[in-house]
RNA sequence: GGAGGGGUUGCCGAGUGGUUAAAGGCAGCAGACUGUAAAUCUGCCGACGUACGUCUUCGUAGGUUCGAAUCCUACCCCCUCCA
């Protein structure tokens, strides 16, 4: 990584952003000379992505910011195989109609990230369906099967070690290498494209494309992966109380995409600031220099603002102020509303918490409560029978409860 | 098709007739300490029930037994080797 002169790899690379690529200094020339395309393949395994692919998405536009063209790929086709790649176990196969509907929740998450149309640099989004799903077999044995070797797969780190613990592999999933490599060369030939973005876990398919485009069509492509993103302390990150970390707001609201942000360790949130939000360098050195508490801050909001617009963004921010600096409340706490007359009649504590979703069942929420992590209104609950009345609703027409010290929820009773 | 090995609670992994809702580890939740951080310590960690308790779970379906994750039968699935 000696010179880079190319704005965009320097950027990339300060930033954090690069993990490897497949040649470097060719493609660092390749880029003073022009635009250039890239494409970030997505398959369509759940309706919304997760933090884990945002280190590719902010990478993709940062490629656009510097008058680069993006390409995002649905991998509506290759979903119906499953990547393979570092997995013990095979994707559930799934049915057209859910590939369809996860299609378009993650559509709509790219919408906030890049800006999509006809000009030059405006991506355009493709679905590989549209060409996989016609292949005949024969002719793709022959034109596309024959450049592949089975040995040299099986030694693919993604493939062999599912092999060498054993776990069953099928032809189904030893398929998906090469249809992804195949969707580069297409990519190639109907938009130009040269390079293609993914996750660090994908270098193996990425080569392999790389390497196919060479053979099939004698041209340079390159691939370039981002970092597996890990906390300071090894954990895979994108896990939250509740699961992952979705970037859909249906999924997961601005304030717990907030929270998850403000939550990050000590060591991570320079790091974070560079690839998650775009503030500034310098910015974010002063960040780093100053209040690490505030510089989370900094963080939440802006990388929420990049995902669900400032003004949610800045809605998380004060309901948190006023949650844990004041130890109030705030409009965007998860709220739950029920009936005026489950209060009328009374309803224990457990099973209210258990029916807001702070405990997953009664059982846990009776635990919750005997552990003395539940509060109603701040106040510690010691009995888990305790029942909840209309009287306990504040002057806001609201119950605030509390599990443990960062997980609150509002109940209203309508 | 043949021979051998294996399928245990979110994951890994003990357990070969009762005291086993099932060791241990990881993950998770809560408490303490803090700073909505990390590390550490403590408790919890199938469901339902105020509780004595009840129900469901050890690939599936039957069976033996007072009693089975543990024994028997059939079936399904996976791995390895052979054909």
């Amino acid at each position: 990584m000696s010179i880079l002169r190319s704005p965009f790899l320097i950027a990339a690379t300060e930033r954090g952003f690069i993990h490897q690529c497949t040649d470097l200094a060719v493609l660092d020339a390749r880029l003073t000379e022009g635009r250039v395309t890239a494409y970030v393949g997505y398959d369509c395994t759940a309706d919304s992505l997760h933090v884990g692919s945002l280190v590719s998405i902010m990478l993709l536009r940062l490629w656009q910011r510097y008058g680069n063209k993006p390409i995002v790929l649905m991998g509506g086709g290759t979903t119906r195989i499953g990547d393979p790649s570092f997995r013990d176990t095979a994707r559930p196969l799934l049915d057209d109609a859910e590939i369809a509907r996860n299609m378009a929740g993650i559509r709509k998450v790219f919408t906030k990230f890049i800006a999509f149309g006809n000009d030059p640099t405006d991506a355009v989004m493709v679905n590989n369906a549209d060409w996989l799903d016609e292949l005949r077999y024969i002719p793709l044995l022959r034109e596309v099967g024959r450049h592949f070797s089975v040995n040299r797969m099986l030694t693919q780190d993604s493939i062999r070690l599912r092999l060498e613990r054993e776990q069953p592999l099928s032809f189904l999933e030893f398929n998906y290498p090469i249809l992804q490599a195949y969707d580069f060369v297409e990519l190639g030939r109907r938009f130009g494209c040269e390079v293609q973005i993914g996750g660090s876990d994908q270098w193996g398919n990425i080569v392999g494309g790389v390497e196919l485009g060479r053979r099939m069509d004698g041209r340079i492509l390159f691939g370039l992966t981002t970092p597996l993103l890990t906390t300071a302390s090894g954990d895979k990150m994108g896990k939250t109380a509740q699961g992952a970390v979705w970037l859909n707001a249906e999924r997961l609201s601005p304030y717990e995409y907030w929270q998850f942000w403000r939550n990050t360790e000590d060591a991570d949130v320079g790091r974070f600031l560079r690839l998650f939000t775009e503030l500034p360098r310098d910015a974010i050195v002063r960040l780093e220099n100053g209040d690490i508490n505030e510089a989370k801050k900094v963080l939440a909001t802006e990388a929420t603002a990049l995902c669900h617009g400032r003004e949610a963004a800045e809605a998380a921010a004060e309901t948190a102020r006023a949650v844990f600096e004041e130890g109030g409340s705030g409009d965007e706490l998860p709220q739950t509303q029920l009936s005026r007359d489950v209060f009328e009649r009374g309803i224990a504590a457990f099973e209210l918490f258990s029916r807001v979703g702070l405990a997953g069942s009664n059982s846990e929420a009776r635990r919750l409560i005997r552990g003395g992590g539940a509060r109603i209104n701040d106040a510690v609950v010691k009995d888990e029978t305790r029942v909840v009345r209309l009287d306990d609703l504040g002057p806001s027409g609201a119950i605030k409860l509390s599990a443990g010290r960062k997980r609150h929820a509002l109940v209203r009773a309508v």
